[in-house]
DNA sequence: TATTGTTATACTCTATAACTATA
DNA sequence: TATAGTTATAGAGTATAACAATA
């Protein structure tokens, strides 16, 4: 049987999925997360543990549980994330004096340095993945992205 | 300690991850997720079963590895998936006579009821999600997510 | 009483490798 | 030899419930 090119690119019949916003939201996210994944090779780190390296240098001696309340992260699951970053000798867990329930979280110097190099490597894995957006186009992708995440109050804890 | 109102609301510092469409994308995502959850209680359908059934019911007769294809689902794991709708009463799998390795998928009855209530459940779950967009925003942000969609080619099976 | 962190557990989605039966 | 489907297995992400220590 011959093989027609509309067959080979498998025409892209997806029905009533094509006008919901949802499924190209979810595609598109996928798409980003394996060209991170990419970009991230060689340095062991994931989407979820930079997203929390990230947060802990903007915010040093926050606890675990508000890095969980900023990234939707619930507590149950921020232990071993944590630990995963400890053990990686990224971030120090500190008691925190002024609430000895808590633990201060900070990057160490290695915890600096990776950040450094993960937002490198991810400035050109976003310049790849936006490669034909105009500087207007990608603010306003944005904007829209940041109004659809405020549209439901994202559930914590 | 007083809680101030700036406190409460954790202050969203995310540091870093603030201008990365890719963070913005997997939160906006995820909150379409929680709120489809959410639109589709009762009926048993998670978000990837109803990418199954809606190319199913685009295209009657196509075969597993094609669904997966169509939706970035490997055919290793489009088995139990399949499975599961078959179980559920709402896809018929028969042996497709033209090859014989392969099942022609096509809706039941009540698969074909249950994508009319899905649809009408998600068209309510897209209206509140988006219920601060035009509809030229809404097409901009669609065209975007697809172009997004396709500046990776998506490893496929 | 409420909160921080912890453990245990389970489910979904995704990934790879090896197998069978057909083509 | 390539492809359709299968099985087994593993890793991530996310979810809930119950507990200890501290506030």
């Amino acid at each position: 049987m011959a093989i027609t090119q509309a067959m080979s690119r498998e025409n892209t019949k997806i029905g009533a999925l094509a006008p919901l916003v949802g499924y190209h939201l979810r595609r598109a996210s996928s798409a980003f997360a394996v060209d991170f994944a990419a970009a991230m090779e060689g340095t062991g780190i994931r989407q979820v543990p930079f997203g929390i390296i990230a947060v802990v240098a903007g915010s040093p001696g926050i606890n675990q549980g508000a890095v969980g309340r900023v990234l939707g992260i619930k507590r149950a699951n921020m232990v071993s994330l944590i630990n995963e970053l400890v053990d990686m000798g990224l971030v120090d867990r500190t008691v925190d004096e002024t609430d000895r329930r808590a633990f201060a979280l900070t990057l160490t110097p290695a915890g600096t340095a990776m950040l450094e190099d993960c937002l490198a490597r991810i400035d050109a894995h976003e310049r790849r993945m936006l490669a034909s957006f105009s500087d207007d186009e990608k603010a306003l992708l944005l904007d829209m992205l940041r109004r659809i995440e405020k549209a439901r109050v994202i559930p914590l804890s």
